[in-house]
DNA sequence: ACTGTTAGCCTTATGCCGTAAAGAATTGTC
DNA sequence: GACAATTCTTTACGGCATAAGGCTAACAGT
């Protein structure tokens, strides 16, 4: 956690060989592999490969990977911006927020496997924070249910952005598209599960009004950003019913 | 995925010895693994010993192991309700759908590590799909937004769940608990940046009512079964306004 | 200039993983 | 009894994180 804070003392001349590399470029390198290929493929070799280095060498800058990750986790958070344009009201914040929120996750999907249950405790998940809760405040709620609200938009976008990025995934990995695997598995079904619609009408009801698919856009990515944003008006609906309720009898 | 749809047709008499397995009892035992020892840990080599045979015996009952984690996801949600009563209206309803739906997750919390991205396609989950949607048509909306609050309440009951299941894996995993980890984190936190309390006030309000421990609940547990029936409430109350205004004029 | 010490980096090894390949053993049909 | 199909095992490959040990570069003190 020392590496987290503060990253670079200069260091006095000391004996042995100059380093040729640092923890900073590490995490770099290590953050571009996962961006292109994923955490699972995430590995000292291939980090060491990037750097001209074998696997075992990075051991020299940093103790394990798990460290390694929760670096990553930190400097990439970095890229979020620090507070928002409250002047409109914290609905139109809020908004920003989780859009720009659901952009970087989907830039850094790897993120999304990073456990949150033991943060990292590192300055940027603190700066993210404080920058969300700024925006709360607007809302007049206390601590608790602003606590609740945080959990809330957290759970909203990452669960958005991991739809998305595992479906991008699946695509690249397998080189099927949305649209093909879709279709090959509502025939597949049909011939497997004859009967199916049949069986579940609400699930037939809810898929009914399926409007012909969009530009470019891939199919399920259309689909996620217009759940998206019902999902977010519904959310901000929800909050905005909830500061009434507490401006009307304070908590 | 034929696997899926029926899984026992009787099969006639064929040469080569009698199985000794049965891919229900590789389900099962798998799962019984996935729930102990956590996703991470399952494998082909564990599954197999736990029913008195070699990993690779169980390639003759099941092609590969991502097939198995299907089996063992549709299988799981097989004890899901069917259905939930809708007498006391739409908001009981989801209520109760939201708690079961987490306590599920909480029991196998490996589920929340399976892809949404391509579904499986069992016929547990289109059962679990079509009572949810069972519910949310008591509010009137349309396809569209269902389809909106489908995903919305997913996300949450699944954030939810993770937050505590990745927090009873590191306290199990480390042999540390909640409490003793966040308390060794906030006085390493303070050696290594001093000025840290000042630096984020609104991290510091937002903490700042936390009541003291409660009983045998460890500490996390607590605070997400109380943010989980905030986020709930918001949820209801936006998903009502949305009810409220399609109401006075249907999409 | 020489030496001792230290840090950077490598190679090797251990014990996991999924699964391909090949063979042994069992059980049915002719 | 011969043959074919099936279950299950052993062995092997290439990958993973990382522990252990060794080589070498570069400094401090002499």
């Amino acid at each position: 956690m020392a590496l987290l804070w503060r990253s670079g003392e200069p260091g006095e001349a000391r004996p042995g060989p100059k380093p040729g590399l640092s923890v900073d470029a590490i995490v770099d390198a290590a953050i571009e592999v996962a961006d292109g290929e994923g955490m699972a493929a995430l590995s000292m070799r291939k980090v060491g490969e990037r750097l001209g280095r074998t696997g075992m060498a990075l051991y020299t800058y940093v103790p394990s990977k798990g460290e390694l990750i929760d670096l990553m986790y930190d400097r990439a958070l970095a890229e979020l911006p620090a507070s928002y344009d409250l002047d409109a009201g914290w609905r139109a914040a809020l908004s920003a927020w989780a859009e720009q929120t659901l952009a970087f996750y989907l830039r850094h999907p790897w993120m999304l496997q990073v456990s949150q249950a033991r943060p990292v405790l590192g300055p940027n998940e603190f700066a993210l924070l404080e920058s969300l809760v700024s925006i709360l405040r607007g809302t007049g709620l206390g601590p608790r249910r602003v606590r609740g609200m945080v959990a809330l938009l957290f759970d909203f976008v990452r669960g958005a952005a991991a739809t998305v990025a595992e479906s991008r995934q699946a695509a690249t990995a397998t080189g099927v598209s949305d649209e093909e695997w879709w279709q090959a598995r509502a025939s597949l079904l049909e011939e497997v599960a004859p009967g199916f619609a049949g069986r579940f009408p609400q699930v037939r009801w809810v898929e009914s009004d399926d409007s012909e698919p969009v530009g470019d856009e891939p199919y399920l990515e259309h689909r996620v950003s217009e759940t998206f944003s019902i999902g977010l008006t519904v959310l901000l609906d929800g909050i905005e019913a909830a500061a009434k309720a507490a401006s009307r009898q304070p908590l």
